[in-house]
DNA sequence: CGGAAGTTTCAGTCAATGCTGAATAATGAG
DNA sequence: CTCATTATTCAGCATTGACTGAAACTTCCG
């Protein structure tokens, strides 16, 4: 791996590790971006990452669930390989969409238990619920959008 | 402070927490979408949500220095008023659309770091790249939008 | 100017948690 | 079946960082 190379890695988990995902998955996730070949094994990902097995495997569960990466296997070869399908990126745009759902689901919950409070008092917290319902329609919407176009475009 | 909105203030307060943000900026970004009056000192807050006031303090910096919350003072009343103003949800958004806009940054520069391979093995890290691109320019505008629209309604 | 009320700062504490590394389990080869 | 190799689990460590509480600072009033 060159400098140019870790950089981007260790950026891309630090990144991530700020927006609630760990370091480690966040560096994986961004080898498995750059890696040649694409598919690595989980030696191959430890030794890149210089992190221990032990962390590679908890890391592939959790990228693996929630559909990040995906784990593969050949016959005769007991090893599992690991990659970053292009279906990742739906999974990433639409957990990004989840955020705004939970949002909205929270902020309803706000209101109900509210729901005695003349509606002047209610305004902040139903205008962020608005809001939130608006987003968590139309974000996916566009994003759905655009794979299509693209998919269209790439046969 | 009634069960039900304890129970939405500290939800907010934990998902928040999750997204990078801490437990205690989410908990005062809550109680300042509910609670009446709307603008509060911060010993009111402080005493609502069984803070600090140093953690108050900080938190309302952070809070204050995102967009998201306002601080207003009054003649003759040494203390700061906080609130929630509609504008903050313009924060928010644009704060989930900076996300957009960092990751592509992230992957620009993991673009240059392997420019020199081949296109095919730039193909995985060139798509990320495209879909945060269109995104960043995507999303805003979508909840732009919405938000002329809103305004427009309401006038 | 002196003092009261409020705010900010910061060192210290404590809990949370990401990672390591060794033990354990699982799998395929001979 | 037994062995070698790979994967997983988990207890322990170390680090991080959010919060507390007291001290320092600021601002306004008498």
């Amino acid at each position: 791996m060159t400098s140019g190379e870790s950089e981007f890695v260790e950026e891309m988990g630090q990144y991530l590790a700020g927006l609630g995902m760990t370091p480690m998955a966040g560096r994986m996730w961004g080898w498995l971006l750059i890696c040649d070949p694409p598919e690595q094994t989980a030696a191959d990902i430890a030794e890149a990452l210089n992190a221990s097995r032990g962390a590679i495997s908890g890391t592939a569960r959790l990228l693996a669930t929630s559909g990040l990466i995906r784990r593969g296997t050949r016959r005769g070869d007991r090893r599992e390989y690991f990659s970053a399908p292009p279906e990742a990126l739906d999974s990433l745009l639409g957990s990004a969409a989840a955020i705004y759902h939970h949002m909205r689901a929270i902020a309803e919950r706000g209101l109900h238990a509210i729901a005695d409070r003349p509606a002047e008092s209610k305004a902040r917290l139903q205008e962020f619920y608005d809001v939130m319902g608006f987003v968590e329609r139309e974000v996916p919407r566009v994003i759905a959008q655009f794979l299509r176009e693209r998919s269209e475009g790439k046969a």
